[in-house]
DNA sequence: AGCACGCCGACT
DNA sequence: GTCGGCGTGCTC
């Protein structure tokens, strides 16, 4: 018996841990700590579990308690993985915020927010014992794997599975357990590698010149050692250790050289730990003065941060908005803060990186999704450590391990690209760096040339600063915008295929005078809806104001945002004709025809499709940069981001794809979209010239295009939201329904609608059909649920997600999936 | 997410 | 009888 020690005491307390696993798992779950690991654990750490009876994960310590689990006993944890926590205490309560906000499990956030190398994964191994028992009674396969493992010692339970050729392997392996003859070890591997170059070393015996001279006197019958170490006394007068492969690669020496001297203990070998991440080359001077136009804007937004946190910065394409980014980048890190740098996925591989990078030198870091596990790991590392100061990433940058943020500026804040829609946790980057910034009482820029409504209708309502940018930086043109009707160069007779006479000339012109000419086909073009060729009709819901979509399997015209359905029709209502149109075409399609009238012209497409690997989007835009191609025929992608100097016509092939999209956003993006592409044309010594082609050119918003009319734009929309009770009226959830049969679906969809719709009265509308019924053999269904902007929101979802909890404790509904994507856009 | 367990239908 | 397939429940 000893005295204890108060702390001595507090040691000795049983703790126990509640921890988040990786997994789209409701609840959390409780461990108990062993006493040694007692002074180890600590919130934020990883720490490895055994979670079911075979599975080991990295679960992360959330909460600490002295309180043993009244119902339970609680498992042993296995290991603590950090010294040091990999989450902070900001962290936490971002990632509280997701789960609450969007409704979705603590799991699902820790799986998006971890790099994946960050996460361990556990292997089940089978292990021979080393004393068996003496009599072996075996099946014939359980002799199979005993032989093998006799040999072997140990076995992966996929090796059995090959062994066998067959998948039911546990009630063998059990079996096997039961007799005593193998165990099961578990373990945990650290995904994450450091990358190890091998350096070579001088033996330090040689630094003194006497020593050096007598070796070369000895190496002069060995030219290629010789040559080796003449390269290294070369490369070496900076650094002392140098780079194996340099050094193989300046004295042409020959791996055979070098082994001899390593052999001789004249070189050493090291092995470094070095970065994945290229290196920067010395940071550089980009000198550049604010226009007068951008210091006021400048200005105004720090004025703006006096009083609000979050500033809309409204600038036109081309008006410079970078140059104001860097400048209230570098005040905000000049005492040490960090700044988090958010833009589309796809313009993370463009020419604004690029600028930022070249001003801020290794100071930044950049993140998206085409970079792999280990050096994905090696940025967050370079967060936690302050190496970075600065991030540039993609939406999911928002979960690094920031202590400090001053600033966040969220780049094109309207593209739909910040918005996750599947998997789990369903967040808009933009709304949740607003609230990350709140947590860190950072600043917050969002900028755009064609704001969000939202965003805009926030900047109205005083919730956000606005700045507006309106003045062309450098005195760059306007390009010549025109429009033509499809309509009418049907009429005449003067299409080819999808191009008009006008687009037609003007291509010949652009690649006469060795101009290059990007064309423009939404992606969306694929959606099938009716449309009269004669005169452009398309039929449009009379609940909704989005175009109906046609279904093969019924026949029929939908409206997935209200469930209105009618028969299709055959003679066009508004003009007659009986030239009724199913309309969806491609990128592919326009190449093909185009390639049939400029045989010459050498065309490369920029779409999902051909841009799958990492470096092929790179290459697509290199080679149009250096001119190896004259047409880029794209979706998106083209308007995003991207300068080409010799582009001297863009040709947008049919707006009315665009406007027609059945979504009640589709004029907000719509305008979105053709006012980027058509910044996109001669930015910087000529005019360039735009043609977009239509069928119903007069429609309002490509007469706002041309008169680049944001606010009629706002105004127009805001109208209508307001007339159809569309946000940023109203709040917008989908519940997403789904089961493998229809028959269940319809019946479990219509009850949870119904269930919802007590409570929640008309703010339910459906269950309706989405665009895509069927997905991966699971049928689904759609119910939405509108709120109104005075209502209390948490409470709404409070009623959700325990109506649903219920929905999904009835036994005939325990198979149905539900989804919920809250602010589904 | 896995995996056990139970039930069913199909074949060496 | 054994194997594989699938639905359902559970994991601290």
């Amino acid at each position: 018996m000893q005295f204890a020690e108060p702390t001595d005491f507090a040691e000795r307390e049983t703790l126990f841990v509640e921890v988040i696993l990786p997994l789209s798992l409701a609840i959390n779950y409780t461990y108990r700590v062993p006493y040694e690991l007692n002074d180890r654990i600590a919130i934020g750490k990883r720490v490895v579990v055994q979670f079911g009876k075979h599975k080991m994960y990295t679960a992360l310590v959330k909460s600490i308690c002295t309180q043993p689990p009244e119902f339970y006993q609680a498992k042993y944890i296995i290991d603590v993985v950090d010294d040091i926590p990999v989450i902070n205490e900001k962290q936490f309560e971002f990632w509280d915020w997701i789960a609450s906000y969007y409704l979705c499990n603590e799991g699902d956030v820790m799986s998006a927010a971890l790099p994946t190398g960050l996460k361990l994964a556990s292997e089940t191994i089978l292990v021979i014992r080393e004393e068996l028992p003496e009599e072996l009674v075996l099946s014939e396969k359980e002799n199979l794997i005993f032989q093998v493992l006799q040999k072997q010692q140990r076995m992966s339970i996929d090796d059995v599975v090959e062994l066998l050729g067959q998948k039911t392997v546990y009630p063998i392996i059990n079996s096997l357990i039961a007799k005593e003859i193998i165990f099961v070890a578990e373990e945990v591997v650290e995904k994450y590698k450091p990358l190890l170059k091998s350096f070579i070393k001088l033996n330090p015996f040689y630094k003194d010149q006497e020593n050096l001279k007598q070796l070369f006197a000895i190496l002069e019958r060995a030219p290629k050692q010789l040559d080796a170490l003449l390269a290294y006394l070369k490369l070496s007068r900076t650094d002392q250790a140098v780079p194996r492969q340099l050094l193989l690669e300046e004295s042409a020496c020959g791996q055979a050289a070098l082994k001899a001297l390593l052999d001789k203990d004249i070189f050493s070998l090291e092995k470094r730990q070095v970065s994945r991440l290229n290196q920067m080359g010395d940071e550089f001077e980009v000198n550049f003065e604010l226009s007068p136009a951008q210091l006021h804007a400048f200005n105004e937004v720090q004025q703006g941060f006096e009083e609000k946190d979050v500033v809309l910065l409204h600038g036109i394409t081309a008006s410079g908005k970078t140059q104001l980014y860097i400048k209230l980048i570098e005040k905000a890190i000049a005492n040490g803060g960090q700044v988090l740098f958010l833009l589309p996925e796809i313009a993370l591989t463009t020419q604004i990186v690029e600028r930022i990078k070249q001003y801020f030198g290794d100071k930044i870091g950049v993140y998206h999704s085409k970079f792999n596990d280990n050096e994905r790991v090696e940025i967050w590392n370079k967060v936690v450590n302050g190496a970075y100061q600065v991030v540039l990433g993609a939406r999911s940058a928002v979960f690094l391990p920031f202590k400090e943020l001053k600033l966040i500026v969220v780049d094109e804040e309207h593209e739909a690209s910040y918005k996750q829609h599947e998997p789990a946790p369903r967040y808009q980057a933009r709304d949740a760096a607003v609230f990350l910034a709140h947590l860190h009482q950072a600043k917050v820029v969002l900028g755009s040339a064609t704001p969000s409504i939202e965003s805009f209708y926030n900047a109205q309502t005083d919730k956000y600063a606005l700045v507006t940018l309106n003045e062309r930086f450098g005195g760059v043109q306007l390009p010549l915008q025109q429009v033509v009707s499809i309509a009418e160069e049907t009429k005449r007779k003067k299409m080819t295929s999808y191009f008009t006479s006008v687009l037609i000339d003007d291509m010949a012109t652009a690649l006469e005078n060795k101009e290059q000419v990007i064309l423009f086909q939404n992606r969306r073009g694929y959606a099938t809806i009716l449309i009269c060729a004669t005169c452009g009709y398309a039929p449009k819901c009379v609940n909704c104001d989005v175009s109906l979509t046609y279904h093969k399997t019924s026949g029929k015209l939908h409206c997935h945002y209200c469930g209105y359905h009618q028969s299709s029709i055959n003679i066009c209502p508004a003009c007659g004709s009986v030239h009724i149109e199913q309309k969806g075409f491609g990128t592919e399609r326009i190449e093909e025809e185009l390639s049939l009238i400029f045989p010459e012209a050498k065309m490369a497409r920029l779409d999902l499709d051909s841009t799958r690997t990492k470096n092929s989007l790179q290459q697509i835009i290199s080679d149009f940069q250096d001119k190896k191609t004259q047409v880029l025929i794209g979706t998106q992608m083209v308007a995003k981001g991207l300068d080409f100097d010799n582009v001297s016509l863009i040709g947008v092939i049919n707006a009315d794809t665009l406007l027609n999209y059945p979504d009640f956003r589709a004029f907000e993006r719509s305008y979105q979209l053709l006012a980027q592409v058509a910044g996109r044309a001669g930015r910087r010594d000529k005019q360039g010239k735009v043609c977009i082609q239509a069928y119903d050119e007069s429609h309002r918003i490509i007469k706002q295009v041309m008169e680049n009319d944001y606010l009629q734009m706002y105004a127009d929309e805001m109208d209508e939201r307001k007339q159809f009770n569309y946000p940023p009226f109203t709040r917008l959830i989908f519940v997403n329904v789904k089961h493998k049969d229809a028959n269940v679906l319809q019946l479990a969809s219509n009850q949870l609608a119904s269930a919802l719709r007590q409570q929640l009265g008309s703010r339910i509308l459906g269950p309706e059909q989405p665009l895509v019924a069927r997905i991966r053999n699971y049928y689904i269904k759609q119910i939405i649920i509108k709120i109104e902007k005075v209502a209390p929101v948490q409470k709404v979802k409070t009623i959700l997600k325990d109506t649903i909890r219920d929905f999904n404790a009835q036994k005939d509904f325990k198979s149905v999936i539900t989804q919920i994507d809250v602010d589904p856009y």
